[in-house]
DNA sequence: GCCGTTTTCGGCCCGACTGTTTTCAGTCG
């Protein structure tokens, strides 16, 4: 397989952090950061726009020098510029620059005065003492070193994902909302973005600044104060999550917001933007000279610098700005464009509820129709349906239909049939005509390599029956790493045989991720927003996969769990057919 | 190393906090 984007982006930043060591210009060192940025965010292949001749100095931050190196890089799977580097600067460095204390400046220092070349270098340098006898490097900063290298042999996983850090720290905004004189209390940064997963939490909050920061510092749920000054503080929970609070005027508000909002590499090119225009933007407001120009309201940024609002979503630098100059920012998805859900669990398998059950969960929430999508044979731990059973449930589904005809909802019948080993499905075609829906997962065998896994997809959406991929990378994550996939491949079969992506909605998978759907939107292929519930309780899931999916710029349009059911059946039978 | 409607040189986002300093560099977000 030819060099992905993500290895690329990687060598970029490897060669940044080299050049920042070694003091190299701090702008030529931000120029590879930037260039590496903007193919991390990338739909389409390096490898491919130069396998077709493309100017690469078209793309944002990349000029002559960086094509130049990127074909290198693609087409020789040589890095010139990195190798010299690294000949006389150890990788090993580039761990050091990891510890939360330690810059460039720091990790250059201690390679040139000590011979630190790495972690292992770096303990024993700890314990012979002579790091102390540096200049800069005082006890605490010793202390931050030596506590971070033993927290790392227990180490969890570094960044957490969103709902987990929902939940540690909902007493902790509610005690700060509590407290009287409190304005606003809003956690901002990449939780605001709606990312899958945040490395921290950053809380915005206007009020009695000095009764926040204590109230804050002082919570039960903190195990350490990291900083603490009068606007700002930084604590660490008990349960390990790092907490950020900034406490703002009230005529600051907005531009706080955004600024905490971020992401930095949006920050930025706002900031820059703001230059041209001749205003400075910082969390304080938006000032020309002296004259403050506004601040009290996020949209006024935007405004001050002639865009139009921009979702926190879209944040990201990954083309936001350009589209909101040229009129083409996308209108997101919301969770009430949803119509219905595509794939959920009864007792018949793994679910913990009756079809009945499912069916006036579903009902409460207004939507037009779930689908019933047990799993197939197989899956023999989750109690899975053969096609005996599978008709049975199929024909409890068209009474229960009958029972409650009339109304404005259908429960339809499906499946969540395995793709076995060699891309066959575990049920026979027969049966899977019978059904309104079919979803088709890989549930085993996540080890083949990238060629055979993605044949062995495109494989199962040849079959007619199949209408939906679930959860397509079969991630999960901090725990499982997705599947190695061609995605390339894999939608250009989806758009041939009319087969839609399942995003599933699960906190631990939201699977495909935020870059994939927006490739997946780019093809023409449909998503199908689904929360794979096994309870009443999980469809209330479908709030998360409605942030990745508006991560993943997808429209109303977009998603196939949008239309009225008239208009699904309609596209569910011509696949079929 | 990139970039340009004050453009081919001279800029490149901006401020808070910390630790180690006697006024500030480094780090972080």
């Amino acid at each position: 397989m030819s060099v992905h984007n993500l290895e690329i982006a990687a060598l970029l930043n490897q060669l940044a952090d080299l050049l920042d060591i070694e003091g190299d210009n701090v702008f030529r060192v931000r120029a590879y950061r930037n260039a590496a940025r903007t193919i991390e965010g990338m739909s389409r292949g390096i490898a491919e726009m130069v396998a077709g001749g493309e100017d690469l100095s078209a793309l944002p931050g990349i000029g002559a020098a960086l094509s130049k190196k990127l074909a290198e890089i693609v087409t020789t799977g040589h890095f010139h510029a990195l190798e010299r580097e690294t000949a006389h600067l150890p990788p090993g460095l580039l761990d050091l620059l990891q510890i939360p204390g330690l810059g460039p400046k720091r990790v250059g220092q201690l390679y040139r005065e000590l011979k630190v070349c790495g972690l292992p270098e770096l303990e024993t340098a700890l314990a012979e003492g002579t790091v102390t006898k540096l200049h800069g490097f005082g006890d605490k900063t010793v202390e931050r070193i030596r506590d971070w290298l033993q927290r790392r042999q227990q180490a969890g996983p570094a960044r957490l994902r969103r709902d987990i850090a929902a939940a540690l720290t909902t007493d902790l905004l509610r005690a700060l909302r509590a407290l009287p004189g409190t304005q606003s209390v809003t956690p901002a940064g990449s939780f605001r973005r709606g990312a899958e997963t945040v490395g921290d939490m950053d809380i915005l909050a206007t009020g009695d600044e000095p009764a926040l920061v204590k109230c804050f510092v002082n919570h039960e749920d903190v195990a350490e104060i990291l900083a603490q000054g009068d606007t700002r503080a930084a604590v660490r929970l008990r349960a390990g999550l790092q907490v950020d609070l900034r406490v703002v005027p009230p005529e600051s508000y907005g531009a706080a917001l955004h600024y905490f909002t971020g992401s930095k590499a949006h920050n930025i090119a706002i900031r820059t933007r703001g230059v041209k225009a001749g205003i400075k933007i910082n969390e304080y407001g938006i000032f020309r000279g002296d004259a403050r120009l506004g601040g009290a309201a996020e949209g006024e940024i935007f405004a001050a610098v002639g865009l139009p609002f921009i979702e926190p979503e879209l944040r990201e630098d990954r083309g936001e700005i350009a589209a909101a100059e040229t009129g083409r920012l996308p209108k997101l998805l919301a969770l009430n464009d949803l119509r219905g859900d595509l794939h959920a669990h009864t007792t018949e398998s793994d679910g913990t509820a009756s079809l009945d059950a499912m069916a006036r969960a579903a009902l409460a929430k207004n939507y037009a129709y779930l689908a019933i999508t047990d799993h197939s044979r197989r899956m023999t731990v989750a109690h899975g349906l053969d096609a005996i059973r599978l008709r049975r449930q199929i024909a409890a589904i068209r009474a229960w239909n009958e029972a409650h005809a009339g109304g404005a909802f259908q429960l339809l019948a499906g499946s969540e049939v395995d793709i076995l080993e060699d891309g066959a499905l575990d049920l026979p075609d027969d049966v899977l005509a019978e059904l309104d829906l079919v979803v088709a997962s890989i549930h085993d065998h996540f080890g083949l390599d990238g060629e055979r896994q993605t044949a062995r997809m495109i494989k199962a959406m040849e079959n007619p029956h199949v209408h939906i991929i679930g959860h397509p990378t079969g991630r999960l994550i901090g725990e499982r790493e997705p599947q190695v996939l061609d995605m390339e491949r894999l939608l250009a079969g989806a758009r041939l045989h009319g087969v839609a992506m399942e995003l599933s909605a699960q906190p631990s998978r939201l699977d495909l991720n935020d870059l994939q759907c927006r490739m997946a939107k780019e093809r023409g292929v449909a998503i199908a927003i689904s929360t794979d519930a096994h309870a009443p309780g999980d469809l209330a899931l479908m709030s998360g996969g409605i942030l990745q999916a508006r991560r993943g710029w997808l429209e109303a349009a977009d998603v196939l769990n949008t239309r009225p059911w008239p208009e699904l059946r309609a596209r569910l039978r011509r696949k079929a057919q």
